[in-house]
DNA sequence: TTGACGTAGCGAAGACTTTCGCTATATCGT
DNA sequence: ACGATATAGCGAAAGTCTTCGCTACGTCAA
């Protein structure tokens, strides 16, 4: 009687994941490292946690090298849109114009973000003419 | 050894939530009925998740009544806004404005939503001046 | 070579989530 | 009032997530 498995990364998870996208190819060590920043664990749970997103192919591992080097199985940028696509999915009733809304009105951003978002809006406005 | 307890409704939970927001205060019955069209479910099984719910405060129960009816604790709008902001500070660093452009190319909005949009974009940028 | 030290791996503990059987209690028609 | 039916509640089970102790193995300097 269990609930299903997340197709999404934890917390942790994604906390390691911004570590590697961040640095790159990383050793355990200096991953658990920049995690210890943000976070008190200790190394066991590091090598763990790697180990369990090994599992879920969240990262890759060169073991040729010593000690081994983890990868990001996924770019950044493809893990955030999935993330996205799950919350509009769960949340918004699939409608992303409303998550769009809410996200610029709820919190501040800078003007040169907005002159980005207003660029953006111009192409996809050509797109539907 | 534990994660620390999620302060975002889980899978489940934000179902039950939607089925409140949209028919308004419910009896157990008529949630379940609602949620069996979405999920395989037990009654015994709502029941209990409206027990936990009530616990954690998400939704409130009017006793007074036979049947009981069960509300939301927190608006749709609030409950989606607070799982924005967690969003986007886990997989966005912070930044709405990245999670705004990745959301309106990744996903088409129709001509309203981005008009809408917009309309909203001119409001925010008159306040920067 | 060998001991010291860092890296890798395993398994079990413990909180959280979701499941449902079973029991208790309330409601309602006859 | 009584039995049938529906509602409410409890607790245990089983899977997920995160934790870390302990063991095993690799590397390197003396």
């Amino acid at each position: 009687m269990p609930r299903t498995a997340s197709t999404q990364p934890t917390e942790v998870e994604l906390q390691i994941l911004r570590i590697l996208w961040e640095h790159g190819a990383s050793t355990a060590r200096e991953i658990h490292n920049h995690l210890t920043e943000i976070r008190d664990t200790n190394y066991s749970t590091t090598v763990k946690m790697l180990s369990v997103m090994l599992d879920k192919k969240l990262v890759t591992r060169d073991e040729t090298v010593r000690p081994q080097l983890f990868q990001p199985a996924a770019t950044r940028d493809r893990t955030q849109r999935k993330m996205l696509k799950d919350l509009v999915q769960k949340a918004y009733d699939g409608s992303v114009g409303s998550l769009v809304m809410q996200a610029l009105s709820s919190q501040k951003s800078s003007p040169v973000e907005l002159a980005e978002i207003r660029r953006l809006l111009n192409e996809l406005e050509e797109g539907t003419k």
